[in-house]
DNA sequence: CAATAACCGAGACGGTACGTCGAGTCTTTGG
DNA sequence: CCAAAGACTCGACGTACCGTCTCGGTTATTG
């Protein structure tokens, strides 16, 4: 039990507002672009006073992710029986979710901000990138379970390799899609995976064996 | 051939002011971050009036290209003598590239203003991207030519081979040291450049040899 | 009888809080100025919530009025047996209620707010102006009785006789002390008074004996 | 030679916007009073931005007591030939003054502001007081003069003299038409000009001939 | 050597968004 | 029905930065 519900007092802050503001967010971002998006705009669009949105979020910076962050969480790591199909499949929903234009706005921005914020980066490191990174795990739990990967060496091994395995899936698709601004094809998609595939499944003998 | 030098009329600008305000530029970058660099604060930086930066640069966003553009000029694939060398010296100046505090904070907010904004895209795209890609395009001849990579099967494919390898090493050091906040040691290095090579040196038989 | 009690319903207001809030109001009022009483604050001061305020009286200018109005309460005609011993003793009961910080900073602003807000200055009226016009009536009449003043010619003569004095004693103190911001001391009193004393006590064959 | 005229730096300051400002200002005044001011309302009237009006005032006070204080310029102190005249011309200029919507939203606002601010203090007095009390002078001046008054006693006397004089004109005055609400018609200015004439022109033995 | 044209510094200008604050209202829980 | 608490709407505040403009004054090249 986390929220021990302390019955506070006074007039509860509206939940809908939460929620019509975090949509105005979205819609304002993938109308305008991350800075064409302004608190007074916002509150506007979510019939809101601007009061309301500073008393709920300390800045512009901290809405965004949350607002963004939902987009998240819709990514699963569903077993397809073949790690290459999960690979696929997880890559996919991600260029997907990147080729919509609310992601596109926020992404980088919000990267970009919070690379000198520390109080930020935290927030997209609990929002953004630890879901993501527990697709990883799943996946790569799920080969193991199929005889696809060998079992963990060591846990910080694993580790290891998740990090190693999420960047490289994670950065080189932002990079192409938001930096080199080419799409993701099926037939991109599958290249990358094969590029992916073929040190994970390497003989075991060899070194890199553990990526 | 540096320029015409249509030798125009009236004073000459001032060599030194460009240079100046270059400095001042990364300075307030590497201090305060995409975000805080000011005109009017570059301007006293440089010793200069804000007018002369805006004769020289249509606004802030080519002044931080320009500024951060010389910072990738250092870049170059040495020929070691072997892929797995060239990939690592490659990745190695790119992290130590990342690793300063400039770099940092202009980087990734260099990305994101371009994804918006499409002739700093191009200013982007021709500035930074097109010089780093050639390093890629010259590491594979160079292994071509040694023998360690089969020629290429056409120009498309080559293409298409130079750009996923492209994303892939820049896309992943980007996000493992500016998103996830890591640094990028000579491990990880080495694990990476295995990740990188294994798909590149599989059979050749392999339809996705050709990665 | 103060109200007609009528014992309505409910739990019954905090008679306390009345006496809480309009203590708190002046202490604030004395201590920051019209300007700087807040309702917010004036609520924490007198430990009440901001609605119990509201629900007591309908603005803050009502308040501050309330709060202020009982300070002239005090004023008052004692007949010393001469025109001039009133006249200077009311003069002096005014200069120092004048030089008390409460007074000074309420009582310009709440003329101010007055002359553009119809309903308040009806409050300031029957509040303030009224019981202070009453003590140039009392030290008339007391005047007549003692012969130092003509009867009356006519109530309008006489009407307009109170109007006069009463805005000459209060404007000329209040411009004194409030505007020219010098204090009224006995000797500044004594040649106020005298200015007031010689055309009152004229030759009533004079027509202007009668002012 | 007050002004050395020293030759700044950079683009002056534009003379038009400082006028279009302070008639803005009145005119706001006029229509809305005091309260309905805003810096941002005044600015788009004078067709400026509201950085300019900052720039040139640091508060709205400075800037209404700025714009109401030409009004004042206007009194002046014609010499008529006798102290009545000269007298019921002075109050009469006045009372015509504080019949104007700018004058009465603006003066006592101003006061109250002026009585908790050093500062719009010394503002108010410079801009507004002394060239009022300029008036008494010379009044004053005229009338020993033409020996309807006696001459000064000392300089000390004389200055005590204007003081009170002018506190009791200006404030009886303002008090009458802005906290009495009613109006300074000529019989009420001919009643009042009796009641400061008579001390004023009283028997030199009297002790209070001097008032 | 003077004219001229482009440069330079300083700083005011119109705009736009920011984040804060106070007034007055509304909505809870609890006497 | 009252009270305390605190969230709500609204609107003005004063600040900061952008990118433009207008000054007086300074170099170069050209006539």
């Amino acid at each position: 039990m986390t929220e021990a519900v302390a019955p506070r007092k006074g007039r509860p802050r509206s939940a809908d507002a939460d929620v019509a503001i975090l949509a105005a967010t979205r819609a304002a971002l993938a109308e305008l672009g991350w800075g064409g998006v302004t608190m007074g705009d916002v509150a506007v669009r979510a019939g809101v006073a601007k009061t309301t949105l500073y008393r709920r979020w300390p800045s512009k910076n901290e809405l965004v992710v949350d607002a963004v962050a939902v987009l998240f969480d819709e990514l699963e790591m569903a077993d397809l029986g073949s790690l290459r199909a999960d690979i696929e499949s997880v890559v996919r929903q991600f260029a997907d979710l990147l080729a919509r234009p609310e992601s596109q706005a926020a992404l980088l921005a919000l990267f970009a901000e919070a690379s000198r914020d520390p109080a930020l980066r935290r927030r997209v490191r609990e929002a953004i990138i630890h879901p993501q990174k527990r697709l990883v795990h799943q996946g790569r739990a799920a080969a193991q379970a199929r005889g696809e990967l060998a079992p963990d060496a060591s846990p910080e091994a694993a580790d290891a390799d998740v990090d190693i395995i999420f960047d490289t899936i994670a950065g080189t698709v932002e990079h192409r899609m938001l930096v080199s601004g080419e799409c993701a094809d099926p037939e991109w998609i599958s290249r990358f995976t094969t590029l992916l595939l073929t040190p994970l499944t390497a003989l075991p003998q060899n070194p890199a064996g553990s990526v």
